[in-house]
DNA sequence: AATGAATGAGCCTTCATTCAT
DNA sequence: GATGAATGAAGGCTCATTCAT
């Protein structure tokens, strides 16, 4: 049993490592040989259970995902029959600290969404994002009203979703050049505060000017 | 000096096509190889011209970042004088332009300041940012009053600026999917009203938010 | 027993698809992992049961000629008491059978005696060659004459055999360009009787030419 | 001038080596190392000149393929106006000196049109080979009759060029194994001279056949 | 008897860089 | 000033083989 635990440990050691240097370095600059020396593995382990580097990277990440969504309900622990805006909340809280606990996927996500857009990693990425953009649409059409088009619920969402990922580079860049971190763990609530009311604050506005051009519109016509 | 010039436009050449090429591929992909023989230039003129495959990303960055900020004047073409309000809208518009124009340079950043943290745009991208982060933030300290702190300026940074790189990776994407893009040039001046709606919402409510808990604090002290 | 027979069942289903693999890739690109994926056996089994892939190349290429000479019996079916013409149309009608029916044999050898001449197979080529050359030979002589030389036979023996090597080349390549196949089995017998003739014609050429050439030296002497 | 020769010469030299061990030892047995290391060539210069071990291939088969033609003139130094059977017999002298003496090429061709019917060198084989047969196939024509088919001359044809093939192998044979070769060099004009008398034979028997059957048919119908 | 895990040697290829001209 | 040739280091991958179970 204890053996049958450690054969397999082989395996999880290494998927452990890539996802970490494969965070740390990204994709072309982590080398098999790395990953092997720090999991203590052979060279060939790599391709004897993976198959390929890249085969490697896409487990990694899907790895390193499902262990962060994990560690961070996705929904920032609100139940789904709260209001809206106490769920939009919770969607901030938790990509929030994706984005400043999440070493090695949030991370990963980033460089390889846009550092390699070859598309190595765009199926799995979309398979496992796609439910969370779904999810925060859906709020933000509560939010801003029956009359918001896709296009409004988008501009949203992004102005909602993108600081998250702007933080997560600026901790990157901090931890590789030895900075202290701006955005520190124990603002994390102040934090939430901030983009929730700057959010919902917001999205009330851009309802408001969605409300009054539909008005406009309807008088008009 | 028909020589020199002729010489010359080489450098130019390969210069232009570097910067094409790292801005779509990354420093680690784009190889040398392949710069000349678009470029036309022989292998060994890279490292005749520029030293080393280093240097050369520097000055292509640089390159791509001038002209740039030439083509999308970063103010906004919003004149100092002017109220902050619609000095923000400037550089909202001048950062959105960045973002869904600039074919070679917004996304190189973004490339090497995340996906290279190894630092080696880290000084050249310091010296050439920086400003543009002070100017953003001088008129979000303005919109803010005179109580906000440097970490509330920053926040209130972060959810104006993060969006224009969110919409850059989305071009990137789109473009290496062939996908038709979401955000299209016409929507640009829609975009611009939303954004900075959405932004001066968010940023009189930090603003009641910052001064309401100052007045408490105040009570009770 | 019933164990004895499943594991000597994976035992023969090995031996039975490596054959098949070696002749159709040749030794250097038939791997070993190829042929337990297609046998459905383990990777390991095949060093347990043959040792070596090399063992498992000399044991497949005797499995693969055995099945061939049961299947065409090499003198054609033609009883040993019959004129040496006759016989000689029976060696010829196998030896075309062979080429144009034999997938795994014929082929293997082929690769393997001019392929591979480390001599892997050099042994059990010639313990399994040699007697059917004899056996050829033998009816040669017999028609060429008491003159005939050794040299004379060999010769007279490779425009008899050649072509069957030719042909089952021939068989090889347009299976592997998936062309439509020139001599095709419905033209066996046609084939045989032309082969058979060309051969009879061109013997009986050479001992004219045999008994001209010695007439002469005696008349000389 | 020197110098210019000289630098064009580790190409020259790598393409001989490796066309010698290409023969020898063939395509998977022979690795790029072994052969820069006899050519006391770097090991990336194979990948400098020829792009791929298998380009490196395919050109080091065309350039023995030219060699030992321009060595062996395919038409035995016969000239086109002389009689099919001496036409014949110059094929034939030529492609025994071809399997004879051809150290380098016959062998390759050999063992890549059939032992690697991959297909590398099927585009390469077809190009240089087709003419050769087209020239055979058009005396074989001549001699065999109006009244022959494409099959007739094709059969014919394989009697009168599988005999070359079977002796190139036999050297390859007698090579390795360190044997005494059986068909000597100084054996060459009797053994054109046997080749020549039973395929005349041969073919004249043919056609016998040809005309009696084709003067069967007339009488059927 | 049979297997899943692991290994080490070796191969082809890429690439930034250098050098002689 | 500019280039074609050449190089060495390193990387990913394949594969036959071994070992503990």
């Amino acid at each position: 049993m204890d053996l049958n635990t450690q054969s397999s440990d082989t395996r999880e050691k290494v998927l452990d490592v890539a996802c970490q240097f494969f965070s740390e370095k990204g994709y072309r600059e982590t080398t098999i040989a790395l990953i092997c020396q720090e999991a203590q593995a052979n060279i060939a382990a790599v391709n004897y259970h993976f198959g390929t580097k890249e085969k490697l990277y896409q487990l990694a990440w899907q790895h390193a995902h499902q262990q962060l969504l994990a560690r961070f309900s996705p929904d920032g622990d609100v139940a789904p029959d709260r209001p809206a805006a106490q769920r939009l909340r919770g969607r901030i809280r938790a990509g929030l600290q994706r984005a400043m606990m999440g070493d090695a996927f949030e991370f990963g996500i980033m460089r390889n969404e846009m550092a390699n857009p070859t598309g190595l990693l765009r199926q799995v990425i979309d398979d496992t994002i796609s439910p969370l953009r779904k999810a925060t649409q859906a709020i933000l059409r509560e939010l801003l009203g029956p009359q918001a088009t896709d296009v409004d619920v988008e501009l949203c969402e992004v102005c909602v979703v993108a600081p998250w990922l702007h933080i997560t580079r600026h901790h990157l860049a901090e931890e590789h050049e030895g900075l202290a971190p701006v955005f520190r763990e124990e603002m994390l609530d102040a934090m939430v505060d901030h983009f929730t009311a700057y959010a919902l604050a917001g999205i009330r506005e851009t309802r408001r000017r969605i409300e009054r051009s539909s008005g406009k519109s309807r008088k008009r016509s």
